[in-house]
Formats: C-alpha cells, structure tokens, sequence
RNA sequence: GGGCUGUUAGCUCAGUUGGUUAGAGCGCCUGCCUUACAAGCAGGAUGUCGGGGGUUCGAGUCCCUCACGGCCCACCA
C-alpha cells in the first residue's frame, strides 16, 4: 500500500488512485497463490460449474485490444459466477497456428540469412519452431496475468501438447474409419507463396477490375470459329474442351466438333453443358478442369482430361512449351500477345470481378487440382447415425446450443446448410502430421502409430503423409480433449463429467465458421459416443461443446473505423492501460458492451472511468479517515465481520439489520443497495454488460457519493460513547462500501482488490483474503424499503429544487438562507422540519419555516407537492424569471393537451390498459397543479 | 446474386413485449479550491428519434418504401 500519510490525511491512502501502483502486486497474487485453480472432477459439496474455454490466442500472437476487450467479458462472467458460489473454471491455452507459426520461423530464418526450410529439412525446421516457441511464444498469456483474468493456470495447454495430439490422431483415424475422411485429387485454393492448400474459409474476395478477354478458338476442319470469353487467358494451355450451352442456337451445329486449340497441337471438343450461360461474354466458355472448380465439374461430367500446367508456385509447368518456368502473370502478356499476332485476340473489356486472395499471404489464390484429405461432412457415418453437418444443424435448431445475438444462429444455419467437404490437409511442416502412410503400391495405411507393413499390400516400404492437418481440425476438438478425450475405457473422464457441456463460449464473429462450427461438429459428432456419467447413452443435447456462444463486437477507433496497422489507428491495450489503469480500461469495454455491439473506443471515455476509480479510491479514504476517529467499538466491527464472512457459499439466512430509527438516508441506501444488485444480476444474466456497469456506476457515484456520503457526514460523531448512532450509521457505511467494492469487482478487480483488503487490515480482520472469493451481494441480502426511499425522493426533490432557486437568485455559494416550505400535505412539512439539518447540509438552508398551504407565485419554485421559498434580499432576475415561467408554462401545457386528448378520446378509455390510464390520470392532474402554480407565479411578477 | 445489420443531443451510444413529458457519458455554458476526491462539487442549455407512407386509441419501438452507411456468404468464365 502506498503511504502518504499526513496529519491533515489521517488515513494512509494516496490523495489520488495511482493504478500502477497496485495492478501488478495483485495479478501476481491471483497467480501466485493459485486462487482460481479448479480441481479435477465435480465439486464434492455439489455446488454448480461454470465453465468456458478460452479462444486460444496463436501461439505468435500478441496482445491487442480485441483479445482485451474478449477477455474482459469473460473475467467479469467468471469472476461473477464465482461470487454467487458456483465452481468456475476458465480454461486457457495458445493454438500452435500452422501456417502463421511456420511464416514467422520461415521469415526469421530469411532474415539470418540462412536457409530456407527446404535446406534445412523437415525435422531440423520444426525443432527450431519448437525452439521458437519456447523462446518466444505465447506473449499472449503472459500478458493475460498481468491483467488478472482469473483462468486455470494449471490447465494450461498448447495443442501440440503430447496429449493433444494423441487425440487428433484419434478423432482422425476414427473418422477415417467411419468412412468420413477421404484423399482425392480435387481442386483445391491453393496458395502459390505459402505452397500449400487452404479451405475456403481462408480465402477472402476482393472486387478488382480486371480484364474479359475474348478469344477465337478456331474449328480443327477449318470451317470456321468459336469466340470464348475468359479472364485467365494463360489457362488456355491447360483447356481441354470449350464448352456451349445446349439451348443456344448460335452454337447448336458446332456441338461435337474439335477446335484446334491455339498455342498447342491439341485439339479439343465443343460440349454441351448448362454451366454455361448464353447472356455472358460470348456464350461460349473454355474448359480447364485442372483450374477452375466450375470447369472440374463440367469436366466431370463429360469425362474431359486434366491437365495441370500449373506449378505449386503458380509458374507455367510444361516441359516442352515455350511457356515453361514464366509466372502466370507473365504467360498471360504473352499468351495475349502471340493471340493477338495469331489474329485471334478479339477483344479486350474492363470486367469488374472478385478476386480470391489468400487470407495469411495475400497472394491470388490459384485454383489448383492436386491430392488432399478430406472430412466428407454431409455423408453419414459407415456405421450409421447421422451425417456431421446434420448433427451439427439440429444442435442449434433445437436449441442444445443457442447464441447471442440470436441473429448468428441464422447465418450459421445458412452456412452449413450449404457447406462443401472440409480440406483438412495442409503441406506445411508445422502441425499434427496426418496419420497416414503411403506404400510402393500407392497404397494408403492410416493408423493410429506407425505401421510397419501396408495394411493392403503388405509392403514395407512407407513413407508417412508429408502433410499436416488444417490447425482448426485440432481446435475442434478442444472442448472435450482438454478434458480427457478419447478415455481408456471409453466412459467419461471426471473432469469430462464434470465440466463437458462447457456452459459458454465467448468468441467474435470472425471465427464464427472457423472454429464455433467447427466444435459444435466435432463435439456432436464424437462426444455422441461417450456415454453419460450414469452411463446411459448420452443425447444430441449433452454431447454439444457448449450450451451458449455469446458473439461480441469489434473494437474500433474513436472513429469507427476497424483497426489496422495499415490505417495506423490500432490503439495498444498496453499503452493504455499504462495510462489509466487496468480497471478504467475495463470499465470502458464493459460499459459499452452489449451483445453483438461493436466498441468504438475512445480516449475521452476511459479518462472518464479514470476518474471512477478515483472516485472510489476517495471514498474509501473518506471511510478509512472516519474508521480512524471511531472509538474502537464492537458496533461496527460486527459489521464488518458480518461482511468479511460473506464467501460465496453462504447463500441464505442473510439478513441486514437495519433499525427502524436509522436515519433515513442509510435505510434509503441499502434500499438501493438492494434493488441495484437485482438490475446487475438481470443485465449480466443476458450479457448486458453496458447495463450492469451502468448501474453499479449511477449506485456508486450518483447515490452513494453524492448523496449518501455527504450525508453521512452529519452523523459520524463519535463524541458521545459506544452505542452513539454515529456509530451504527459507520457499521452501515462499512458494510454498503463493502458491497459496493464487492459489487464492482468482477468490473474493476484491482482497485476493489486493494481497497477491500485494505479495508480488512484496517478492522484487523485476521481471516483476510481476496475479494474474488467473497459472495456477490444480491438483492435479496439487503431489505427493501419503500417508505425511505419515497422520503429520499422528496427530500432530494427539495433540495435540489432550494438549490436551483439560490442559483438563480445568485446566492452566494457559502451564504446559508432561510426557506419558507408551502406543502397542503402535512407529511412533506414534517419530512422538512425532521431533516432540517440535512437541508443545511445539503442545500445551506439557515433555517426552515411551514406554511400550511400552498403558495402561489411570488419567487417561489413549485412541484406538485410543495412550493418553497428562499428567503434572501436580493430580487429574483426578473426577466430570466419570466422566461423560465414562460418556457415551463408551454411546456406543461402542451402535455397537459395531449394529455387531456388521449383522455377524452373514448377509444383510448376504452382500448388503453387500466394502469396505462391511470397513469395518464395522474399525470395529467399533476401537470394542472404545475401548471396552475406557474400561471400564477408568471402573473405575479412585476410588469416588464 | 443471396442474406444480415445500422441511421436517436455537438460526439459515442442506451432505449426491454408499442404505453404516461426520449436517457447516459463526454463536450458546451455559469458559479464554487464546501476538509474524500478540481480525475472534484453545484446549477444550466441541447433532439422534426434518416425521409415518406401505413397499421393502431397510442409508434423511437411494428409494416411498406426511399436515401445513405456497415458486414457476411457465393463455383458471375
């Protein structure tokens, strides 16, 4: 703790909250002492889980404010479901990430100045990743600590690990074995920098204008042409038919004849086919089956060769052409210009088309026909049951898995409602290399360890796969490898039992497909097969990863704009933090967070829950100082006892005492106190993380600093003995900052962190320890009182109505002032009379007179209840007066006539709910009596 | 081509199933160093809820339409 104490600040808090000078002392004993580690299996005292699984950050990653904002969310629903008792387990780990982990060793190798992985050599390269990732990897989690995110240290997991791996080979090998993984020469986006296939998932369009080129493709016989549009020209060295559709007239006579293809000594047919379309470019397409998805199909259909004049580098590969070795962009210059020298370049357009580009290298992807493995995901397993992607729709569709917003729960359907075959392969040396072995014979083997002959053949002569999986195939899996999957003897391990449904993910859209998919595939598909605990086979509903995915928004710039290092606008969580403290930068994310809702980020804000935390620093100064005058009495300690003692576990016989001689504004407080922790837990429960900080922050600082605290200070005397009600009103002020404190902690756990354990040292708590396993306060722990809140109410409506009265007769600020109350309602002159001191406190009142009626005009300000009257020689401005009146006037009577309107409108009367009418009622006959009282007061001043 | 989504105060955003006079923070104006806090206190101003039409006793909220944004999916040579 910081120590600053002076003889005028008789307490040992700092004069203002400096963040940094406390943060790291408490994340490094969150850690340290081990306080959020779960043990194995289900808790013995039979009290609920709460579980997630951390998005695994890429092993290369680091920290940015998307992962701060994520993380935040999900500390604030741990560390909350842990206060109300429940055994909450946030489970991290950093994903190897294959083909963005081999770029970087790839590039750091390029930069040494060594040799490039190929010289290197598969075994000697994926050590020195390993290396690398030793050294280096995960910055991720590193950080993750220093910010306090209460995971599971002790499960952390790579998924590389020995046992993770074990199990991808597995879930491989059993889909393998149900017939649902598969290796075939398909076409395939294939990356020409990084050399490798990737999904269509990673290939992200791009509009770009390009260029149609039509060409003229001439008949073998010599009787004539076809003309073809195509936007790869370069290609035509790899067509094997032109294609026409068979309802176009134009070309129905040449179907069937042979073109001499350009360029070549080939011939080629004309087919018919329905792909293509009369309306484009010339109604005849050319046909490359070996690159064009569109023309394998078609190739497929009329049984067309492949030829693949293509490299793994996107170079021209036809040994023998004169095109051999360019690059594809190079071969269309010159493919176009010996056309056009041919006579045979018809014309040239601009076209405006979308270009795929790979989402890791940004190369154009090339269609690219060659030997991948494949999740066949829309076929049912050999052994029955359902296909992959059915499972993975009725999860959702009967709602084993909902998400919020709901809206995703749309576009996931109608992604895999349509989805293609997953290509898992990957030809990369960093990853889970798959389980396969291929012989002399072409034969493949795949299990689960090395076999020593071809399971077909019999050879011994293997080589395994050179390719790995797609990293997703292993992230797939996670929810229920880290868990233990696959068990020995098949049941579910303790920790599966236990923990698996996990309860929620939060996660971005943008891996909505990637990963969220991917798991609910996976885990329904193979969790299906692992019984139940009990035994009984397990349903669709329990063998889904998770039971909610809740899908957060972007974090943006001030502006808007989606951070990226190319706009320079991306904002260090680091840096910030460094500014205003971990928990104001929380506190930012927090407040505006609500599902779905992207957060434009801006500096202004946090400043603002800078001084939030500021403000909760002082209070607590405020409190700390009035600990220290206190007698040392057993009033108040017994307060905070009973608030120290408040574990999570205690979940009943709680009841705050609160006499009914109290004064007011403590009984109003833990009202409030009361009806605050229900609107928390409500917003929280739906992931209205902007709510619930919304009123923790109007509890903390509008009632209880504003109002509460400064009332207080009327009745901290300490002057008078043990049992002086000073003292009891300090046990209450204790014991509502300490809820507070415990309130705001899964928002802002650092500064309620050191204020609580400062709290306990100073009430030499001996059994003192973190805030985060203390029971979050509830509704239901304080009582509810009506009858103080409406006095609060009216005694706050007075006040601040004296005040806006002494403002505007310009007051001096320090000068107190006789009032004059007019109230018709004997009660409010009381309520007045009672809290004379309180009015002087809070509105410099010298003194207070009743007037049993009401007062109309005369420098008075009005409510519907009570007219007041500051007593003081100088004038009321008139003009500004009149104005005012004036403008209050129009104001009430236009909602006094739309009011009277709807009343008298009998469709109204008769349609409207009763409570609707009377509520207008009401509202109207108040709005008569301000109207009156002002109309009066208006024709009571002076003439102008 | 298909789908989703947004437009509310100068700025950034809330506004639950349609219901009483639309809110917050920041910013702005005025006055205060009032012993927890100037990262503070008190008071104040500010809205044709994107335009138009419709449903309804009643629309920021529901429907249609237009305008301008944003996003996702897709095998348009």
């Amino acid at each position: 703790m910081t120590d600053q104490a002076t003889p005028e600040n008789p307490n040992d808090l700092a004069k203002a909250y400096d963040p940094s000078a406390i943060e790291e002392k408490w994340a490094k004993y969150w850690v340290e002492e081990h306080l959020f580690d779960v043990p194995e299996g289900a808790p013995a005292d039979g009290s609920k889980t709460f579980t997630m699984l951390l998005p695994p950050p890429n092993v290369t990653g680091f920290l940015h404010m998307g992962h701060m904002f994520e993380h935040a969310e999900s500390d604030i629903l741990t560390r909350w479901h842990r206060m109300r008792g429940e055994r909450a387990l946030w489970v991290p780990g950093t994903d190897h990430a294959g083909i963005a982990t081999q770029m970087l060793v790839e590039r750091q190798l390029a930069k040494e100045g060594r040799t490039s992985r190929v010289d290197l050599g598969r075994e000697a390269f994926t050590a020195r990743v390993w290396e690398w990732k030793q050294q280096y990897g995960g910055a991720i989690t590193t950080q993750m600590r220093r910010l306090g995110a209460t995971v599971d240290w002790s499960r952390e997991y790579f998924t590389m690990d020995d046992n993770l791996s074990t199990a991808v080979i597995e879930a491989f090998v059993r889909l393998h074995e149900q017939g649902l993984v598969y290796r075939g020469a398909y076409i395939v986006n294939w990356d020409p920098v990084l050399q490798t296939a990737v999904s269509d998932l990673e290939v992200t369009h791009e509009d770009r204008v390009g260029k149609l080129y039509h060409l003229r493709y001439p008949l073998a016989d010599g009787t004539g042409s076809i003309v073809i549009a195509t936007t790869r020209p370069e290609t035509l060295l790899g067509d094997t038919a032109v294609a026409v559709n068979p309802t176009d007239e134009r070309y129905l006579a040449l179907i069937g004849k042979q073109l001499a293809l350009p360029l070549t000594d080939r011939t080629i047919p004309i087919v018919a086919d329905d792909w293509a379309q009369p309306e484009f470019g010339t109604g005849a397409v050319k046909v490359t089956p070996a690159h064009d998805p569109n023309d394998f199909a078609i190739g497929q259909r009329h049984n067309l060769p492949s030829i693949n004049m293509l490299s793994k580098t996107a170079t021209v590969e036809l040994p023998g052409s004169k095109y051999d070795g360019l690059d594809r962009y190079v071969a269309r210059e010159q493919i176009v210009a010996d056309l056009d020298a041919l006579g045979l370049l018809v014309a040239v357009k601009e076209h405006p088309m979308s270009v795929g580009l790979s989402q890791r290298s940004s190369s154009v992807i090339e269609p690219r026909l060659s030997n991948q493995w494949f999740v066949a995901v829309n076929q049912a397993p050999a052994s029955g049951g359902e296909s992959i992607a059915a499972k993975a729709i009725a999860a959702v569709k009967t709602g084993a898995v909902k998400f919020t917003p709901e809206m995703y729960e749309k576009t996931y359907n109608e992604w895999m409602s349509n989805i293609h075959d997953w290509c898992v392969s990957r030809q990369l040396w960093w990853g889970h290399r798959i389980p396969a072995w291929h012989c002399a014979n072409h034969h493949i083997t795949v299990a689960r360890t090395a076999p020593t002959t071809c399971a077909t053949c019999g050879s011994t002569d293997l080589t395994q796969d050179p390719d790995v999986l797609d990293t997703w195939f292993s992230s797939g899996l996670l929810p229920f490898t880290v868990f233990g999957w696959p068990t020995v003897d098949g049941k579910p391990t303790p920790d599966m039992a236990a923990f698996y449904p996990t309860d929620l993910l939060v996660t971005g859209f943008d891996i909505l497909f990637f990963w969220v998919a991917r798991m609910i595939m996976l885990g329904t598909h193979f969790m299906l097969d692992v019984p139940n605990p009990d035994g009984t086979p397990r349903k669709l509903a329990d063998a889904v990863p998770f039971r909610e995915v809740y899908i957060h928004g972007l974090i943006r710039d001030a502006n808007r704009e989606k951070m990226s290092k190319t706009k320079g606008n991306v904002i260090d969580p680091i840096e910030i933090i460094e500014k205003f403290g971990t928990d104001a930068v929380r506190f930012t994310l927090a407040s505006q967070a609500s599902p779905g809702a992207d957060i434009p980020l801006n500096e202004a804000r946090t400043e603002g829950y800078r001084a939030f935390a500021n403000k909760i620093w002082n209070a607590a100064r405020f409190l700390f100082m009035n600990i220290d005058r206190a007698p040392n009495s057993g009033v108040w300690r017994k307060r905070l006892a009973y608030s120290a003692t408040q574990t999570p576990a205690k979940t009943s016989s709680i009841s705050f005492e609160v006499h009914p001689e109290t004064p007011v504004e403590s009984r109003w407080i833990v009202s409030r106190l009361s009806t605050v922790c229900a609107d928390i837990d409500r917003a929280l429960k739906v992931y209205r993380f902007d709510e619930a900080a919304a009123a923790a922050y109007q509890f903390f600082w509008g009632d209880f600093c504003d109002w509460y605290l400064e009332l207080v200070k009327l009745r901290l005397n300490f002057d008078e003995g043990d049992n002086h009600p000073g003292l009891i009103t300090l046990g209450i002020f204790i014991e509502v900052f300490g809820a507070a404190l415990r309130l705001l902690s899964p928002f802002m756990p650092f500064i309620t962190e050191e204020l609580w354990q400062a709290l306990n040292e100073k009430l030499d708590e001996s059994a003192m320890s973190t805030i985060a396993l203390t029971r979050y306060p509830q509704a239901s722990d304080f009582p509810s009182d009506p009858a103080a809140e409406r006095d609060m109410t009216l005694l706050q409506d007075l006040i601040n109505t004296i005040r806006g009265l002494r403002k505007e007769m310009q007051v001096p600020e320090r000068e107190a002032a006789p009032i004059r109350i007019f109230a018709s309602d004997p009660a409010v002159a009381n309520l007045a009379s009672a809290n004379a001191d309180m009015l002087a406190k809070m509105a410099r009142v010298a003194s207070v007179e009743i007037a049993p009626a009401t007062l109309h005009g005369n420098g008075a300000r009005s409510t519907s209840s009570f007219d007041v009257q500051v007593l003081y020689e100088r004038q009321i401005d008139v003009p500004a007066e009149r104005e005012r009146l004036t403008r209050d006037l129009a104001k009430y009577e236009k909602g006094l006539t739309a009011a009277n309107k709807q009343l008298s409108n009998e469709a109204f009367t008769a349609k409207a709910p009763a409570h609707i009418i009377d509520g207008l009622r009401k509202q109207s006959a108040e709005t008569q009596i301000l109207y009156d009282k002002t109309k009066a007061a208006l024709e009571a001043l002076p003439p102008a």
